[in-house]
DNA sequence: CCTATTTCAGATGGACTGAGATAC
DNA sequence: CGTATCTCAGTCAATCTGAAATAG
């Protein structure tokens, strides 16, 4: 048998490199990986995905808006987000209307039923940042917080 | 011209609702891309990916091994694996023989070009890492550390 | 016989591009 | 005429699955 075989199966935890391991960017891969498993799990218990969250938490927070403009607003892309809009309005979760004013523009609105379907999202997306942040103390997440922020802040108008 | 689009026609930036923007799995994911630009950019100057470089370092950190104990190591595909050696050997980065103690392997090996060329992705990689760290101050860069080394390492065997 | 490894061929969902139709 | 919006078709890299060939 090979040797090289032979050492790695004395341990039965494969390891990336520590190398790796220390590095910064690799390891807001792996959290931010986490995170998604952890949020995309939540949210398909309704049968959404992250950016129909996304679009009815804009939609909720910022007021109704033409596609174009969510899709600025949320950097989703003009043709993905044609698509995630007819998924919201077929399970009636939002509205598409021709803007008179202007009849190029649908602007969508949430619906009542999106309300609701997204304060149950809301429960479920909060408890899922709680089982993420799980072993750190609060004053760790909260600091925590404040880091990601700075970074995530950096470099944009 | 329509009420919705003027309010944000009024000032350019277009902006994630407060909600998006204070979620930590939201934050771990923009940082993770803006890390992911600036590493997979350092390491295009040379031609590689990061997956290429993970092997890379790998092997020169951990030492040889099969295609299938590297994959485990490292999380990746058997079959993305399998490409990303194909390039890495054209290169001359790595060799691949077969094991005599175990002809279904390939034993996968460093070269020294390999370990030249790591050596400057290492540089370039670290550069990438002071970049995206660099709104924090030094003990704010470690206190970061620590925070996603506890929320990474948990959950693991 | 059953399992492990390497390899190949193809499926799948996500991010993006180009272009047409309509409207400003 | 040029530009903006919505829509559709299709590309592209990344991730993963299934199965064949070989070896243990």
């Amino acid at each position: 048998m090979s040797v090289v075989a032979e050492v790695e199966s004395e341990h039965g935890g494969y390891q990336a490199p520590r190398r790796l391991q220390r590095l910064p960017s690799w390891l807001a891969g792996q959290v931010a990986k986490k995170a998604e498993q952890l949020v995309g799990e939540a949210l398909a218990h309704d049968g959404v995905r992250r950016p129909h969250f996304a679009v009815l938490t804009s939609l909720a927070e910022q007021g109704a808006a033409s596609q174009a403009a969510l899709g600025r607003r949320l950097w989703i892309d003009r043709s993905d987000l044609h698509a995630i809009l007819a998924e919201l309005e077929r399970a009636g979760l939002v509205a598409r209307v021709r803007d008179p004013a202007d009849r190029r523009r649908n602007i969508v609105t949430i619906t009542p039923v999106g309300m609701d379907a997204l304060s149950r999202l809301d429960e479920r997306v909060e408890s899922a940042q709680r089982a993420l942040l799980a072993p750190l103390s609060g004053s760790e997440r909260r600091e925590l917080l404040r880091l990601l922020e700075r970074l995530a802040g950096a470099g944009e108008g």
